[in-house]
RNA sequence: GCCGCGAUGGUGGAAUCGGUAGACACGAAGGACUUAAAAUCCUUUGGCUAUUGUAGCUGUGCGGGUUCAAGUCCCGCUCGCGGUACCA
């Protein structure tokens, strides 16, 4: 009988459907296992080869664990809204919701066709209003909370309004934006709305002027991990910097924990390090800086405290508050000419060019360890949101100080012994301390760093700066707040009116506040967002409705706030919404929560390492500091599956005419490299056939092959459509089966490796499935030989390893292996081929499933039992030795695999053959490897 | 610039703890079956040298080192990929 996966696939995937074989309880007698892959946004284009590769790997995963006897929770859905969707609703006037639902159909029916075992009972839709409530939930919870750095977790804003109305907040330890101290006092005295104002700057979703990324073409701000080099990531338009009042989350509050929290999960090394980099922790000191002839001081922040003897100059930012005060009038107009000059330049012109540039702002600083006036200079490469704005410069031992200094003529001091200043700066923070002070002159103070190493310098300085109160030491992030605001439609509106200026969270029992219908998609004529098109989109305060915006009086009735939150708010938790996807009074249930715990594996790409998994990693530790869920680690182990780039092929066409040469005569000809879909293309060889009618324009084109064929060249590129490189899977499923898809997808590399989708190839996997089904006709019940055994459990053996590593490449080869090994052996007996059935099943469970049930099993293979490994019959009743001389000679010898190392070594020494390479000298060294390798060194 | 990862036949890749490098697959060449083709099966396939079987040398980006033994460990480079960037 033929393999006709057509026909097997439909019927097990329609009967898996039918008998909802892949639904899952919460609870059991089962341990529990949680498998997730980053839900997919459903793009306009359908999937391409390259995105089941990860959802292969971890169903592959998903299945073999449930063969083990884990309840395996293995749920898929969609980050549902997004900037596609909405800049195809301005073009075309389709509103989002229905394209979204549209591509959402395309993806399932492509999902469907691969035989994943998702239950889709518990699908998520990012847009679905009964989802979002939950990601509207959360952020009043965050607009409700502040973070204390006394317990280092978030708490109830209700304590800290006790705690100000009881003693002010000068003793409160908390993340913050810059406050003002008050008294007690103070805070009683104020109204509502300067409280609010206050509350504001602890709040964990707080309301603030922000520097934001403006994408003027997209009409919207954007995070720092959606923008690349000056340009959107979405579109590639230009992106300038805007000051703007955006709702933020205060995710540097947890920059601590997240950076901690890595030390408990199992993800690789690379992607520890990009969060680590990203989270940027540095040690380091403030000091203060007295202003010559002034009672001002400001603050510096520096991680070579040690440095300070040689600190010649001073820099701020220019957007800095302090260049207003520091400003002298003789020099206000040259500053001015600079900040204006500042202003302009876009992100994008900031980093293509890099010249030095800066402008003196008048005052002199004084060194509080030298007391030398050093000039105060502003300069751009200084910035205002890092640390405190200004910063010491010291040229000798900072390359971007070095530049400046060389650049205004400014003195330049080595500070370590023997360093060369005189070409460039020397960074590295080695070395032994000299010039600190400088010989010679009398010490302004009793700090002597001379003779220290620069480690023990930096410790110096240090106490003594926090024992003589010339500042503090200091731990400062590069993570900022997440700009949580976006001014567009396809999105999760924000659950807040706007009473006097300020922000009221809608009540929590009127959630979730819907996305209204609106009619265009741009924003309006008076530029406000999307929502401003919206007709009911006002909130009744007093009846807790929703009213028409015409109604608005700002009495009773109030204006709803007009932004919608960025992607990461809707794919921060639905790892928790998956648990517990029905449950209308909360996120997630205590006992759906308690049971799942945390996902066990998570498979997705390295692109959401600074971004997505940050976020989700905030979002979802707040939670647990709310009580909310149990573990405050999302991820427990992650795996990034590599990205499938697009393998393109060419033709040649000669210069001016319309004939094309095959790949190896090309050079006899003058030629033009044109693009090919490769879908057209077999093994590099070209179906001239269809070329000629996949566009006009090569209708009557000529061919010059070679051995009759025309060769087509190749190159690895992105896969895209301008490309011609874009493999669909579902041509894959309709002309090879599903199974060997996924067995493709898995021989293709390691999983973490990103490579080229290449065709050539698959139809090896898919004739070693034909052989194997070929394997199963005829069933004979006799007993299986040793030797096929001894195959048997040596598959069983490597298959449990490769899937516990993640290494599916090899398990392709080992199935293979075991294919060829047993069809020499001619076996047919079911003691071997039960089992084989079953081993096969995570990978080509259509194909396991029918043989499965063609051996007289009446349940599906899913219920079957993941064999074990019997090493008894592993064991080999001899091994051969391969003898070597220094390496050099070489013979091979059997004995009993039994045999103890000793014997081996009188066995080897005592063969003839030995002995005569030996010539009757007696070896230096006999080195024998159990089992492998027995080296005599002569 | 900094951080991380990688480099093995014509191609994708294997070698899991330092132990016979090139498994498995593709491609290619030859053969069997066939009127023929497709499909299937068999043989060969890193390079070089000679050869009837066979043998010898060489070989994992480059240059050194440790070791009886190195693709694997150490030092110094070259190239490629990914991330990040005036973060003081």
């Amino acid at each position: 009988m033929e393999y006709n996966f057509k026909e097997i696939e439909k019927k097990w995937q329609q009967y898996w459907k039918d008998n909802a074989i892949y639904s899952v309880e919460n609870g059991g007698d089962k341990p529990k296992f949680y498998v997730l892959d980053m839900f997919p946004y459903p793009s306009g284009a359908g999937l391409h080869v390259g995105h089941p590769l990860g959802y292969i790997a971890s169903d592959i995963y998903s299945r073999y664990k449930r063969l083990q006897g884990f309840n395996v929770l293995h749920p898929m859905g969609f980050d549902a809204y997004g900037l596609p969707a909405e800049q195809y609703a301005i073009q075309t006037g389709q509103h989002p919701a229905v394209t979204t639902e549209k591509n959402i159909a395309r993806y399932c029916e492509q999902l469907n066709k691969i035989g994943f075992c998702y239950d889709w009972n518990r699908e998520v839709r990012t847009c679905d209003a009964d989802y979002y409530k939950w990601t509207q939930w959360a952020f009043q919870k965050m607009f409700s909370h502040w973070y204390s750095c006394e317990v280092n977790a978030a708490r109830p804003i209700s304590e800290l309004i006790e705690i100000f109305s009881k003693q002010g907040n000068a003793e409160v330890q908390a993340a913050q934006s810059e406050t003002p101290t008050f008294t007690a006092e103070e805070w009683n005295s104020w109204d509502d709305k300067r409280q609010q104002e206050m509350l504001m700057n602890y709040r964990i979703a707080y309301l603030a002027d922000t520097k934001v990324n403006w994408c003027p073409k997209l009409g919207c701000v954007l995070a720092n991990d959606e923008v690349s080099e000056g340009l959107s990531v979405r579109g590639g338009y230009p992106v300038e910097q805007r000051v703007m009042r955006q709702w933020s989350l205060r995710v540097s509050a947890y920059a601590q924990r997240l950076l901690e929290g890595l030390d408990t999960i199992d993800w690789t090394d690379s992607l520890k390090e990009t969060q680590k980099n990203w989270i940027g922790r540095s040690e380091g000191t403030e000091v203060q800086f007295k202003v010559k002839d002034s009672d001002m001081e400001f603050t510096i922040f520096t991680t070579r405290a040690d440095t300070i003897f040689g600190v010649t100059f001073m820099v701020l930012a220019p957007e800095s508050e302090l260049v207003a005060k520091l400003t002298k009038p003789e020099c206000a107009e040259a500053v001015e000419a600079y900040l204006e000059r500042t202003k302009k330049r876009t992100e994008r012109e900031r980093i293509s060019d890099r010249s030095v540039t800066g402008v003196f702002s008048g005052s002199y600083a004084i060194n509080p360890f030298t007391g030398e006036e050093v000039p105060i200079w502003i300069s751009d490469y200084v910035l205002a949101g890092y640390g405190t704005g200004a910063i010491m410069a010291v040229p000798a031992h900072d390359s971007r100080d070095y530049a400046f200094a060389k650049q205004f003529n400014l003195p330049i001091i080595p500070l370590i012994e023997g360093c060369d200043v005189s070409n460039e700066s020397y960074d590295a923070k080695d070395g032994i301390v000299c010039n600190s002070p400088k010989a010679g002159v009398e010490p302004y103070c009793d700090l002597m760093l001379n003779g220290l190493t620069v480690k023990e310098a930096i410790a110096a300085t240090k106490k003594y700066v926090e024992s003589h109160n010339l500042g503090r030491v200091k731990v400062n992030y590069r993570l900022r707040d997440a700009v949580f605001s976006r001014q567009r439609y396809w999105g999760e509106p924000f659950p807040v009116y706007y009473k006097d200026g300020m922000p009221y969270m809608i009540p929590e029992n009127c959630l979730p506040l819907e996305l209204p219908k609106v009619d265009k998609f741009l924003p309006t004529e008076s530029g406000e967002p999307p929502l401003g098109h919206a007709k009911l989109w006002a909130w009744n305060e007093a009846e807790a409705t929703l009213a028409d915006v015409a109604e608005i009086d700002n009495k009773n009735i109030f204006p709803l706030e007009l932004c919608t939150m960025p992607g990461f708010a809707g794919s921060s938790a639905y790892f928790l919404r998956y648990m517990d996807n029905k449950n209308g009074d909360a996120l997630v249930g205590k006992t759906a929560n308690e049971y799942w715990k945390n996902v066990d594996l998570y498979i997705g790409g390295t692109e959401h390492a600074t971004g997505h998994l940050i976020y989700s990693r905030f979002w979802n530790k707040f939670l647990f500091d709310l009580g909310v869920i149990c573990k405050d680690e999302p991820f427990q182990k992650l795996i990034n599956q590599g990205m499938i780039q697009g393998r393109s092929n060419f033709v040649y066409r000669v210069v001016g005419t319309n004939k094309f040469v095959s790949l190896n005569l090309k050079d006899e000809y003058e030629t033009q490299q044109i693009h090919v879909d490769v879908n057209l293309v077999a093994n590099d060889v070209l179906d001239i056939e269809r070329f000629r009618n996949w566009m006009p324009e090569y209708k009557d084109a000529e061919f010059i092959l070679e051995n009759g064929k025309y060769v087509c060249g190749w190159a690895v590129e992105k896969m895209s459509k301008s490309m011609f490189n874009v493999v669909n899977p579902d041509d894959i499923v309709e002309r090879y089966g599903a199974d060997t898809l996924r067995f493709y997808e898995m021989f293709l590399g390691p999983l973490e490796q990103s490579k080229p989708w290449d065709t050539n190839g698959i139809d090896g996997v898919h004739r070693f499935l034909r052989r194997l089904w070929a394997m199963y006709e005829n069933v004979s019940e006799e007993q299986p030989s040793a030797e096929e055994l001894k195959t048997l459990h040596k598959t069983i053996k490597k298959i449990t390893f490769d899937i516990e590593h993640f290494s599916f490449n090899t398990s392709v080869s080992a199935f293979m292996i075991c294919q060829n090994e047993l069809s020499q052996l001619k076996c047919n007996k079911r003691a071997i081929l039960e089992p084989l059935a079953v081993l096969i099943a995570p990978f080509a469970p259509h194909i396991a499933e029918e043989l499965w049930h063609r051996l007289g099993n009446d349940t599906t293979v899913c219920d079957a039992t993941f064999p074990i490994c019997n090493e008894e019959y592993l064991i080999e009743s001899s091994v051969k030795y391969p003898i070597s001389f220094n390496g050099k000679v070489r013979f091979t010898l059997e004995m009993p695999a039994d045999m103890s190392k000793e014997d081996v070594e009188k066995t080897a020494l005592a063969n003839e053959q030995t002995q005569k390479y030996l010539d009757g000298k007696s070896p230096r060294k006999v080195i024998v490897v159990p089992g492998k390798i027995v080296n005599i060194v002569l």
